[in-house]
Order: structure tokens, then sequence, then C-alpha cells
RNA sequence: GGAGGGUUGGCAGAGCGGUUGAAUGCACUGGUCUUGAAAACCAGCAAGGGUGCAAGCCCUUCCGGGGUUCGAAUCCCCGACCCUCCGCCA
């Protein structure tokens, strides 16, 4: 949620800011809005503070015995016209919010101009790129010659965008979820968390994939939803506090399911289990200060970085462009493994520093030392990394000639000394 | 699913329908004292919003929404959540 304030005295910047984001400019519809809000809620105002004083006056009155009915008629009076204009406050600030709720954020100034993923600029190749002596196959062979991988069976339990791993398969995914949440708790002072992957609709307005994205998420109940992402439940663990400033920032990790309903994605990345309904993905979310938010960005980035370097997998690193930037973030990093199947380069970690945009949803806030009041504290997440992806990057990197897959030394230890997977 | 109890400021915890935005304690901030610190003592300390150059003034908020009343944290109704007991159950 963008602050109106701010809006408000900077009309010309906020245009601009939206025209970064495709959308023409809208401060002076806004902010006709709000002035005519303004003035009825003072207006309202000065009703109620005529109401207060009045039925203190009347306390006061009828305490020492006086008479006090013309003072009550009066009251009276203004409680009718106070009603009317208290509805009328109510509705323009809904209209207000309404159009508040759905504007994405303000982005960064170092985000480059562009409208699509074509634009989003490389910053950094990390690793070797391995080469093969042979055709390198994709996951979902590999993994279906080795029976451990089964789409067919899994799309006659629940349809098609689901998997049903086995065996040695199934439990290299279990070990990769261990080792990244071992390495971000152990070593980047990250506090694992288990939260609930279901979750409410105002958890979900908090991080911002509602109002506008309701089509992309499973609703389970009245106001119950399934997580697109466990950045949802981490976040919204200090909504509406107030935080103080020792306690920032505050690093969070979970491994948890994320479900999606993939709508609007028909007929993309049909086979495999590159893009699934339901996925397994460690999240890393760090709550700190806004003067702090922008270096811990490149942190979260370099812990997400850590775990693929030691996998041995190749990747890149991108900052998105202005048209490829979710909503709510200010700016963000895709990090994308080497995939030899597909000879490519695709997305499997998402790092992005939101600024108070999902704080001021949320009010989530904090006191800054030495100075009075509060805050909106600025928020970041980002994969690190989604499992089922990293899984694919696994079997892709270490297969063999004969369909093996080598197990990445990080790894073995989590695999019970196992060093390659083969059909038996 | 059935019965009852609860939800108050950063935390704990009072609160008769009428100057209660809310006692008290803790925490926090400043000061006194001390070589320094601790302790003790004194003082300050909710959030959001409107208006104003400013000082300030005003409004809202005691889980959320309705209602009663001249006036509600206090009374009534609905909802959410929490707790206890019973039933069912992984």
């Amino acid at each position: 949620m963008l602050d109106l304030k701010w809006i408000r005295e900077n009309p010309e910047a906020f245009d601009a800011a939206m025209q970064r984001r495709g959308l023409p400019p809208q401060s002076e519809d806004l902010l006709k809005v709000d002035a005519y809000r303004r003035s009825v809620q003072t207006e309202m105002q000065e009703l109620q503070a005529r109401r207060n004083a009045a039925a203190k006056e009347i306390g006061k009155v009828k305490a020492s015995g006086g008479d006090a009915d013309a003072l009550i008629r009066e009251v009276a009076d203004l409680k009718d016209e106070a009603q009317r204009n208290t509805e009328l406050e109510r509705e323009l600030q809904e209209t207000l919010d309404a159009k508040l709720s759905v504007l994405p954020n303000i982005l960064a100034d170092d985000v480059p101009e562009g409208e699509s993923e074509e634009q989003n600029v490389e910053l950094r190749r990390i690793g070797d790129i391995p080469t093969f002596d042979f055709k390198p196959k994709e996951h979902y062979e590999l993994g279906e010659a080795l029976g451990l991988m089964d789409f067919e069976t899994a799309a006659k339990l629940s349809g098609s965008r689901f998997v049903v791993t086995s065996g040695q398969i199934a439990r290299l995914e279990r070990a990769l979820a261990a080792f990244m949440v071992d390495v971000h708790t152990l070593e980047k002072g990250y506090l694992e968390v288990s939260p609930p992957v279901m979750v409410r609709g105002s958890s979900l307005f908090g991080t911002g994939q509602l109002p506008k994205f309701e089509e992309d998420l499973y609703k389970t109940g009245e106001d119950q939803y399934m997580i697109p992402t466990a950045e949802v439940p981490l976040t919204n663990l200090v909504r509406e506090s107030i935080l103080g400033e020792d306690e920032l920032p505050k690093r969070l990790t979970a491994h948890t399911l994320c479900f999606r309903s993939e709508a609007g994605s028909a007929g993309k990345d049909t086979a495999g289990m590159l893009r699934q309904h339901q996925f397994a993905k460690v999240e890393m979310v760090s709550i700190t200060t806004p003067e702090k938010s922008a270096e811990e960005h490149e942190r979260m980035t370099a812990c997400a970085e850590d775990i693929l370097k030691r996998l041995g997998l190749a990747y890149r690193v991108v900052v998105l462009c202005s048209g490829d930037t979710g909503f709510g973030a200010r700016k963000t990093y895709d990090i994308e493994v080497w995939l030899p199947g597909q000879n490519t380069y695709r997305e499997i970690s998402s790092c992005s520093n939101c600024g108070d945009f999902q704080a001021r949803r949320m009010k989530a806030r904090y006191r800054p030392e030495g100075e009075k009041g509060t805050s909106f504290v600025h928020t970041l997440n980002g994969s690190g990394l989604a499992v089922g992806r990293t899984l694919i990057a696994v079997m892709e990197n270490y297969q063999q000639a004969d369909g093996s897959i080598k197990i990445p030394e990080a790894l073995v230890p989590y695999m019970g000394g196992m060093t390659e997977i083969r059909a038996k």
C-alpha cells in the first residue's frame, strides 16, 4: 500500500512512478477523492466535537440538579447530521482504499526500464556450465527412466501439474530441503519457523496477493486459502505489531509446501515438475529498518546463491526490469539455475525488497531508537531455494550417460552416505 | 459439535454508564545521586488521523460490526479469536 500523504505531497513523482509500471497517471483522480474525504471528515469532526462538549455539559447540569432538556434536544439534531456524514465519509474511505490497494509498489530508482523479462539485466554468472559427451536429458526423462517419478499416476490422483516421486528421488528432495534450512539457520542466522500453510484473506492482503491476484490462489473456506509461498505466513508474523529497533533485523526461514493454481499459465512448462500446483520451497523473510533493507536484500540474495554454489550448480543473477517486477516489490533479483536438459537458465529463486509496502498493508511498525513515534518496517522475501526446481537442477546437472545421477558432495551426508542414484 | 469463561496501552493488569485515553506494576526515555555502574528517588512516556506557518486545537481507537443512551471500555445483539470442561478424532 502506498502512502496517501506522500502521494498528496508528490503527485508528479507518484504519476511518474506509476508510469514506470505501465499505468496511467491517476494522482488527480485519487487526490480529488482524498480532498473530498478530508473535507467531509473535518466537518464531521466539528460536529463530533460539539456533540461531545454538549454531552459533557449535560452531565454537569444533571449532576447539579438542573434542567438539561434544551441541550438534549440540540444533541439529538447533531446526531442525525453526524450520521449522514459518517456514512459518506466511510464510502469515500472505501473508494480510496479500493483504489490504493490495487496500486503496485514504487520501484527503486536503480530498477532498469523495460516491458518484459526480455529487458531484465544480467548482473553476474557464477559457476561453470557442465559439458556432457552425450545429449543431456530433461529431469522427467531421467526420473521416469529410474522409475522414481510418475506423472501419469499423479494425474490419475489429482489432475495435471502434479507428480508422484518415490525412493531416492523423494529422499533427494527431502535432503535438499533439510540442507537448505540447515545452512540458513546454522550459518546465516535465520530462525526456522513452521507456519500454517492455510491463511486468512487478511494475511494475503498484507503481503499483496489480495485483492488483485485471487485467481492464482486455492481457496479452501469462506475466508481461508492455501499459501502460494511461505512469504505470506512468515511476513505476517509481525502484522499489527510494534517492534523495538533492537529486535531487528528479524530473519526467518521456513520449509513448506506452496500451492498455486497457475491460472493463466496454461500450456507453459507442462512437461515435468517445473511448474506444479503443489511444490516445496524454503523461504527466507527479513524484517528490517528502512536504512538496512537494501543491504539486507544483497545479503539475502547471497544466502540463496550460496546454496547453489555449495551444490555446484551454475547460475546467473538478473535484476528484473520495471515491467517484470512483481506487484509488491521495489526491486527483485531473480536467480536462474542452469538446466542442461533445457539448455537454458531457469528461475530458481526470486529475492525482493518490498520496502514498507507490505508493512503498511499489515501495519507492522517499529520504534526507531532515539526518535519518538513509530515507523513502518521494511520487509524482504526470497526463495532459498525452490526445492522442486533444485531437485530438477541437481538431476539434470549431475546426470551420467547411463541415466544415473551423482549426489552433490554437500548432500551426501543428507543421503545417508549414498553417492549416486541408479536404477536397480 | 455441546456448556461456560475471556479479549483493555510495548508487556502484565485495574476499571461505578458521565472531565477515563484509561489506575497500578514492569519495560522504555530524561534527570538527581555515584569515580563509574547498580540501587534509590524525581519526571516523562499509546497509536492513527484532521486542521494550522507554528505553538496548539480537535477527532477516532479499550478484538470487529450493529444497537440502547444526551453520554458506553463499561448495558444488549451478531461475528472473530483465545481458554476450560464434555463429545469426536489424526
